[in-house]
DNA sequence: AGTATTGTTGAAGT
DNA sequence: GACTTCAACAATAC
């Protein structure tokens, strides 16, 4: 699940939950998603205050009062939650940040534990050591473009590298390279200018409309490839494969391939792909 | 039973 | 050094 617009609206959560409250414990039920030492996280954790949230493409940070910041990253099936008694803790809460003032437990929920919580000296400090890009909110489509033109790799992996913008998932990547009307396997080196523009554009489009429906892959508009993934289908066990074709073409089928070794759907019409593919 | 899965990292190969 | 491919991590769902 969590790609850039689960991890804002995690954050949001958490903002409202937590900023202002003081941590009064740290409960680590499962010490396996830690990437600070559980002793050196409770030290730096218990007494300090939550001053406020920001994020970084899939990184969510919580603020404390000395300027460090806790750093949770949800891996593939990450989420947060929160709960007042033990009895209710949500099934696979991994840690839970014992909250002072309102006495509510908030909880990191990783089932698949490929998630991870860290303390940071800042935020600029955590993306300087992870190597990671601008937000993909952030960047610009110039800065987007010079970055992909001078890379000779298949532009879906490029997408993906949170090194040159962070944020993208598997999901999206397909969503904001079908909007903008590019084949995954077309090099970097390939992209004009005002392709990197489209790419920027539906980047932007892609996000803000994911984060307005809180991400929410259901309620996005039918204009979007997302709903030719297959998870619709067990949504709707006995229809048809009418979800499989092409907004934009109702008797084109949405192709599945593996590129850069992920699953990938495009429209073979919308999306030509280059002669150079296979 | 075998297959798939939203992320990241590192190793080994070209 | 640039790039590609693959495995590993762990758990669940179909």
């Amino acid at each position: 699940m969590p790609e850039l617009p689960e991890v804002e609206t995690y954050r949001r959560f958490i903002d409202e939950l937590a900023v202002g409250q003081t941590i009064a414990a740290l409960q680590v039920n499962d010490a396996h998603v830690l990437a600070t030492p559980e002793d050196q996280l409770r030290a730096g954790l218990v007494g300090r205050a939550i001053s406020g949230t920001s994020r970084l493409g899939k990184n969510c940070f919580l603020e404390l009062d000395n300027g460090q910041v806790l750093v949770l990253h949800f891996g593939m099936t990450g989420d947060v939650g929160a709960y007042r008694d033990e009895p209710d803790a949500p099934r696979f809460t991994r840690v839970a940040l014992h909250l002072e003032e309102s006495g509510l437990r908030l909880a990191f929920i990783d089932p698949r534990k490929f998630g991870r919580i860290r303390l940071a000296e800042s935020a600029a400090a955590h993306q300087k050591a992870k190597k990671i890009g601008p937000d993909a909110l952030a960047i610009t489509a110039a800065e987007l473009h010079q970055k992909l033109a001078r890379r000779k790799t298949l532009l879906k992996p490029l997408l993906l590298d949170q090194s040159i913008t962070a944020g993208l998932g598997n999901w999206i990547v397909d969503e904001v390279l079908f909007q903008a009307k590019i084949h995954p396997e077309r090099l970097g080196t390939t992209i004009t200018e005002k392709e990197g523009n489209a790419l920027h554009a539906a980047v932007q489009l892609v996000l803000t409309t994911a984060i307005k429906q809180e991400a929410n892959y259901r309620h996005l508009p039918a204009s979007f490839l997302i709903h030719a993934r297959e998870w619709d289908t067990s949504a709707t066990p006995t229809s048809d494969d009418a979800h499989t074709f092409c907004p934009r073409h109702p008797k084109v089928k949405i192709d599945k391939a593996y590129v850069g070794g992920r699953a990938t759907y495009t429209c073979p019409k919308c999306q030509p792909a280059p002669a150079s593919a296979k």
